[in-house]
DNA sequence: ACACAACTAGAACGCCGTTCCATAATATTG
DNA sequence: CAATATTATGGAACGGCGTTCTAGTTGTGT
């Protein structure tokens, strides 16, 4: 009886020939394809070309396409945050969230695999050292999963959002200034009445600093976080 | 010369045949096929075959998959928005909130068409109320940013967060508990020197209500924007 | 009645994820 | 060392997708 395809490796114990496939190699060129052709260049004909291979024998050592976008996803993550060096609980909250918003916007698709992946591995290398500081904060431990949860969201929201608008700028074949200029012009276009708030935001996108306004927008979050904390204090 | 088909209607200032194809019929059609099926349930020919056409007859009103996912996401959100009172400003901010979880919840597919929606109608929509009301909460004009976006990443995120994990519920065939006791199972087994806090999370995961923790944590990000204003006016 | 534009519908193209299966490489057994 | 079972490979093939093409139909203006 021949054997279903293995989604896990029996910790290959004994050498195969050099060129043999792996779920490392396979995981590695996955990366490379992603981040060279964006998140449509990801096919497994592609890939079985770069490792010189048929797209059946990728199958043996990956259950699918989705099994390959979360494994490559969390190789991503665990990279980024073993890098991230633990200070104090602000300034490492701060950190972490540096080390996704840049790795993020290195690897787009971390993104938008983050959204369809799995709730296990990816989400729970955020959350851990995301939630640790927030308990060395002395967040009390009521509180402690609405102010996590703010984190996450912001953090991987905005860093979404910009690595969306990084791709769909490069789609248009705009560098990042040209592109934030045609939104701003957008935006100014809209009616008075009915938009004012959209009109104002046009002239603070033309030239803004995504990467500034998100650690502001974090210093947002993190001070409703104390203020609570101090709220329940006293 | 035939012309290249419309993008734009003209106004179809006369009729046509009763059962004619236009883009509000396309677009409800739409709607109603990624409500009952999902995100995958939408290709053109499911489409086409609902609508008694082929599927080029659809190109004549819209450009591409893209456009119609966007579109009928515009939809939905013109809706939501429209049914919002306004009232006082974080009365209105977290009622906003709401109907935007509770569209999102129950339209799952307008979460993941956000993320690659084209920055300008669907965003807008969410943008302007809520960058209206920071403004009417007095936060001064070089925090207005940082504050809308905190929101917005916020609102955002844990609302397409929620939506996904229904999505990957259903996909399961678990309902709502037994799939988050499975999460929680599934984070009690971890290390428990290495994930303190996911294993902690997990109990509290067990048996809470997304909707009270997501407002909960709203009113985080509130606090946070109130004490920024509280400390620029001191 | 005729010409021309607006619109329809379905066949066809190329690509995708996935499955199947004949074969090769390696490990295990007698 | 031969024989056999297991593990692994790679290419052909399947069904379905978004999209394009085009022959045809419906409606309008003259």
């Amino acid at each position: 009886m021949a054997a279903p395809p293995r989604t896990v490796q029996p910790a290959r114990s004994v050498k195969r020939r050099e060129d043999s496939l792996s779920r490392a190699r396979i995981l590695e060129a996955s990366i490379e394809l992603l981040d060279t052709c964006g998140e449509e260049g990801l096919t497994f004909r592609a890939l079985s070309e770069r490792l010189a291979t048929g797209p059946g024998a990728i199958y043996w050592h990956v259950a699918n396409k989705s099994d390959l976008l979360t494994a490559a996803c969390d190789a991503i993550l665990a990279r980024t945050m073993d890098a991230v060096a633990i200070t104090t609980p602000e300034a490492t909250i701060r950190a972490v969230a540096s080390a996704l918003f840049d790795a993020i916007d290195k690897h787009p698709w971390v993104g938008s695999a983050l959204t369809t992946a799995a709730v296990l591995s990816p989400i729970v290398r955020i959350l851990e050292p995301i939630g640790q500081q927030v308990c060395a904060l002395g967040v009390p431990d009521e509180q402690q999963w609405a102010a996590v949860s703010a984190l996450m969201a912001y953090i991987l929201g905005v860093s979404r959002q910009n690595a969306a608008n990084g791709q769909l700028a490069r789609t248009q074949g705009l560098d990042r200034s040209c592109f934030l200029a045609s939104v701003s012009d957008a935006w100014s276009q809209l009616d008075a009445s009915a938009y004012p708030f959209t009109r104002s935001a046009a002239g603070h996108i033309r030239d803004h600093d995504d990467r500034v306004d998100f650690l502001a927008g974090l210093d947002v979050v993190l001070r409703g976080i104390g203020s609570s904390r101090r709220r329940s204090h006293a």
